[in-house]
RNA sequence: GGGGGCGUAGUUCAGUUGGUUAGAACGCCGGCCUGUCACGCCGGAGGUCGCGAGUUCGAGUCUCGUCGCUCCCGCCA
């Protein structure tokens, strides 16, 4: 078989504008075999390009040495073809198809390049597995329906935030790659220096302290599409890089920037989807997000909301509740409407998923008539006690209600998860339907068991608000931060905050931290030193790029919008990294490999 | 570091209580076929049952280990 090349040949289609206004043009057409129906006389192609497919037609008497060579193409063949675009026979016609009413005769065939058979069909049908589909990532993406598409919605949705943006008066400006590893947060990527034998970049985290040194510079409004590192285990909605999309300003508070944001979302929600959404967005303070979600990031699409009985059960004769209220936790409550939709399996089931987050179980009652209680722990409470519960929950004739008694921690973690769990199992979430909200007012700090100290629950240079500033060296659980996250359908999303931008209050703030100023100079001078030369006022946000796209697109993992990633040990099936290297590599790096 | 699921032909899968030569569909190769669109019909090739050990007269099937993919906990300021 012999190639032919592309030369002279100049497309003047793509498959979705051949239309009927080109009916009898000859138009020249490029693209992928996706299938061939042979007839022995008649061959149909459906040549793919990367906006669809089209139907080619090789009639033997209408050009027979081209109909010829049109016997030996097979899938995945990249071929170039010169034809009359005709409208189908009446009988013929496609209705699946957005070209269905029509088909190119073709005149002049080029084969310009072969293909071995596909390792798997590049079909919607067939969907291999995840380990097949990354290592032939590039055949994955070809296929007409797949994640291909979401790279497409990517695009868009870059194209609209810089758009935005750039409108109003944001500057994208790069920050290093190579940068210096940070104490505190994720684990860092390292990259040994060759010309500093023994010292290591470290990649970005995020350019968290370069965007304030660019407010400092007087910038203003910054932003950046960026690629951010944290070597740590993967999940479904975590890659060891992922992209952000950064943003800092200066002179406005939360209120001005959190609009925003606002209305860059409607705007990327248009333009990627269709969909329009209402703004401004719940704010939901963040005590207020623990007491009836269990999370800081709720799904607020159903209900389900939980509900603390702590004071109704704090002396009840039912020892887990009133040791768990006595050692200083709570009890906590999540009433099911309908809860014969609960059998008895899928109640005692409820052990084993506490016990995922540490819980010890978790206690149900089904209510019957006139409330009454028919639940193994029914006999260990006072129809006070039980009357009080179901008022609380204002449960009815069938509802169940789940109840869970421990550390505050452990309890929101258990009712929180299984709050989205058993909703996704019943069917209470609305398909389609997104519900995005601000969660503010984030505690500052967070203790440490392990540390035995606090730390800051979102960055330490994360602003504290003014009024709690009195309360940072006698009790730093009860600061408050300027901090906000951006919550969609149950997923983090973004998080941002007002900055600390005077030094006097970065030193509180690192010495509430344990932080002290040898420390702080040595890890963060540099950024001390520049707020001491006129820091504005500043703040921003940062967005998960990958994270926001997944929902966009109805995916179930970022992987799926991202054209090359990681497994979920951290490797590239279709690179081979990460790979060892050559011993001179390590030498010239003045690296050497512990032996095991 | 820990817990769960999966691993059989190129691909997607079936394979009973451990029992003869491990099957199907699609794909591939050969042949036939002029209106199909997951074209159709006939024939054929294709397997280290992830890998390694063990139990057994006998292992795709049971046990242990290991590797890979995946979901989760820890971790991710």
């Amino acid at each position: 078989m012999k190639y032919d090349s592309p030369a002279g040949w100049k497309r003047t289609h793509i498959s979705n504008q051949v239309t009927e206004n080109d009916i009898d043009q000859t138009i020249t057409l490029m693209g992928w075999v996706l299938r061939r129906r042979d007839h022995g006389g008649v061959i149909f192609i459906d040549l793919r390009d990367r906006w669809g497919l089209v139907q080619l037609v090789f009639n033997p008497e209408y050009a027979d040495a081209t109909h010829e060579r049109a016997h030996h193409l097979r899938a995945e063949w990249v071929i170039a073809v010169k034809g009359v675009v005709r409208r189908r026979p009446e009988e013929s016609v496609n209705p699946d198809m957005p070209t269905g009413t029509l088909e190119v005769f073709v005149d002049e065939l080029k084969i310009l390049n072969q293909s071995e058979p596909p390792p798997f069909p590049l079909d919607d049908d067939t969907q291999p597995s995840d380990a097949v589909r990354y290592k032939y990532r590039y055949l994955d993406l070809r296929k007409t329906g797949g994640v291909g598409r979401n790279l497409i919605i990517r695009h868009t949705f870059m194209a609209t935030a810089r758009n935005y943006l750039n409108g109003k008066g944001f500057l994208e400006i790069e920050t290093p790659v190579l940068t210096v590893s940070t104490p505190e947060g994720a684990r860092d990527y390292l990259v040994p220096s060759r010309t500093a034998p023994g010292n290591f970049y470290a990649l970005p985290q995020s350019p968290q302290l370069f965007k304030q040194l660019l407010m400092v510079a007087g910038f203003e409004r910054y932003y950046q599409i960026v690629r951010c590192f944290r070597d740590e285990d993967l999940r479904a909605d975590r890659q060891p890089e992922f992209t952000q999309l950064d943003i800092e300003t200066s002179f406005i508070e939360e209120d001005e920037l959190l609009e925003i944001i606002e209305k860059l979302l409607v705007k990327i929600f248009v333009d990627t989807i269709g969909e329009s959404v209402l703004i401004p967005f719940l704010r939901l303070p963040y005590d207020e997000a623990m007491l009836r979600y269990g999370l800081d990031k709720p799904d607020i699409r159903f209900g389900m909301e939980l509900y603390d009985i702590s004071e109704t059960v704090k002396a009840t004769g039912f020892t887990v509740f009133r040791s768990a209220v006595e050692s200083g936790g709570i009890v906590k409550a999540m009433k099911i409407d309908n809860g014969e939709r609960l059998s008895r399996k899928d109640l005692d089931e409820l052990r084993d998923f506490a016990a995922i987050y540490g819980g010890k179980g978790v206690a149900y009652t089904r209510i019957r008539e006139n409330g009454e209680w028919q639940s193994p722990i029914a006999k260990f409470l006072s129809p006070e006690e039980r009357a009080a519960i179901n008022e609380l929950g204002q449960a009815k004739t069938g509802d169940v209600i789940l109840f869970a008694a421990d550390t505050p921690k452990i309890v929101n973690d258990v009712l929180g998860n299984l709050r989205n769990t058993l909703a996704a199992k019943l069917g209470e979430i609305p398909a389609g339907k997104h519900a995005l909200l601000w969660v503010t007012n984030f505690p500052m700090f967070e203790y440490d068991e392990e540390e035995k100290r606090y730390q800051a629950m979102h960055h330490p240079f994360t602003s504290p608000r003014d009024e709690d500033l009195e309360y940072i060296e006698s009790d730093p659980s009860r600061v408050r931060a300027r901090a906000y996250d951006l919550v969609l359908n149950g997923s983090e999303i973004g998080g941002g905050s007002m900055r600390i931008y005077r030094s006097d209050v970065q030193r509180q703030v690192f010495s509430a931290l344990n932080i002290d100023e040898e420390q702080a100079r040595e890890k963060f001078g540099f950024l001390l030193d520049a707020l001491q030369y006129g820091a504005p006022p500043h703040g921003g946000i940062a967005l998960g790029v990958d994270r926001l796209l997944a929902i966009l697109t109805g995916s179930e993992s970022i992987r799926d919008v991202i054209a090359f990633p990681k497994t979920q040990k951290g490797a590239c099936l279709l690179t081979g990294a990460p790979a060892g290297v050559a011993p001179e590599q390590l030498k010239e790096l003045n690296l050497r490999i512990a032996k095991k």
